[in-house]
DNA sequence: CGCCGGCGTTGATATGGATCAAGGCGTTGG
DNA sequence: CCAACGCCTTGATCCATATCAACGCCGGCG
């Protein structure tokens, strides 16, 4: 619960070669993913990638937020942290989801790197320009917001109302399922997970402590809803029992 | 925490007469907002008014929503109700703010009126019609949606992380916040503030119960935070205690 | 008028999850 | 090889909030 010390903002992170939007391999989950040839083409020419290290912060709450982008690899978190100390995970973004508020210079929220990652950065006023210019794009973006909406009220319902056990079984199940889309596979039995938070990150996005956090797991491994490879890896014998136990539908996001 | 038995949602809402967009008093803090007089004067024409009585539901979770709209009067709440009963309200909605969710069939919430209601009613294909043709309309909806986004996530942070004592505090100031704004007045110390929920709408925004939710404004009252006219009305005589004691930035929305 | 139902308060008790504390494993680096 | 650290687990105890229960106030209605 208390905020880990994480490494500070980088300040010139890895900043690599380009290669061509149309070659991206998460192009279909992103801002971009209705975006024509030419469309395509200009966005090349504007952005550029950056690498980040796990635990580094890409984007500081409070301060002018530089560029916007898209996840190509690896998991990054929202968050915010209370003055005393008490630090709530808001999202979760996986590959293809935003990193970057548009439309408003500062950062409301901190954009940490939960493993090693990519990200597809766009300088700011650039891209907004595109945005207003590019209708495919901004209407796409209109979509992936509401999805999110949608998301974060669902996130609510859990943090609000759900037990300790329920918000762990549907941190896997919302895992799971945005692992699973980005292969283009269905939920099913049987299914191996990797969680990529640790404990902390966990307790963080569900409200709770590690401890709790990590006797909870304990307990779904005791009844079998999971099964535990190791601290990150589970196996989900029967998805719709897991369901079952997360108490209440998670609709995909 | 139990779920109320409101009343069934109405078949045939009280559809009252028209009136031009351009004399519309909420005008300025909806999602027309920056509409062209032509374009406002096509608005005029599609839309309808509906009556809704406090307690009534506007829209159902799981159901087709025949329409989207702006509330003119009164609040609004948009919840989820688990299986075994629990309650979430995932958000409020004041004069300005939008009913239903575009590009959406279907309802992913309960839109159910707190007071009384008036909505600005547009049927719902050809809003989104009407959005795909109007960039202005679209844009506006854009920067709506990113708002309401960064208040959901604001209230992770409550709902997740804050003592019952600062999600009572945090919802007096976000209220007040909303109402103040709607009169174009500013926070001040000494404001009187009317509450429109009951305390179990409260408890179920708060993620408390109705009794933990009396009992701390028991103790908000007692320590002088507020001074309680009577359940409904509350007067701050220190703003920046208030929000002090609320324990964390709370962002207008 | 008197009853009843919705709403709010208050009190007594129970409990889920927090807190405090200790220890285990695996990796890193001296 | 051992020390130190990050991460995770497990145990004992505490406490904030839930739960169970009763009551007061008020407005509507028979």
């Amino acid at each position: 619960m208390k905020a880990m010390l994480h490494a500070a903002t980088s300040g010139a992170p890895d900043i690599r070669a380009r290669g061509h939007c149309l070659d991206c391999a998460i192009r279909q989950h992103a801002v971009c993913s209705d975006c024509t040839a030419p469309e395509l083409n200009f966005l090349t020419e504007i952005k550029t990638y950056r690498n980040y290290k796990s635990g580094e912060r890409l984007l500081e709450m409070g301060e002018r937020a530089p560029f916007m982008g898209t996840i190509v690899e690896g998991v990054g978190s929202m968050s915010r942290i209370l003055p005393d100390g008490r630090r709530q995970v808001v999202g979760l973004l996986f590959p293809g989801d935003m990193v970057g508020r548009p439309f408003s210079p500062v950062s409301p929220f901190d954009y940490v790197a939960v493993t090693d990652l990519r990200v597809c950065a766009f300088n700011r006023p650039q891209f907004e320009a595109a945005l207003r210019e590019t209708p495919t794009l901004e209407q796409r973006l209109l979509e992936m917001t509401l999805d999110e909406l949608d998301s974060a009220r669902e996130w609510m319902v859990l943090l609000g109302r759900k037990s300790a056990q329920e918000k762990l079984c549907s941190f896997i199940v919302m895992t799971a399922q945005r692992a699973l889309r980005l292969e283009r596979r269905r939920p099913m039995d049987g299914v191996l997970i990797e969680l990529p938070l640790t404990r902390e990150d966990m307790a963080d996005f569900l409200g709770l402590t590690i401890e709790t956090v990590s006797r909870q797991m304990g307990v779904l491994k005791k009844s079998g809803v999971i099964e535990m490879i190791d601290a990150r890896h589970l196996l989900i014998p029967s998805w719709s029992a897991l369901e079952e136990a997360a108490g209440g539908e998670l609709a995909a996001a």
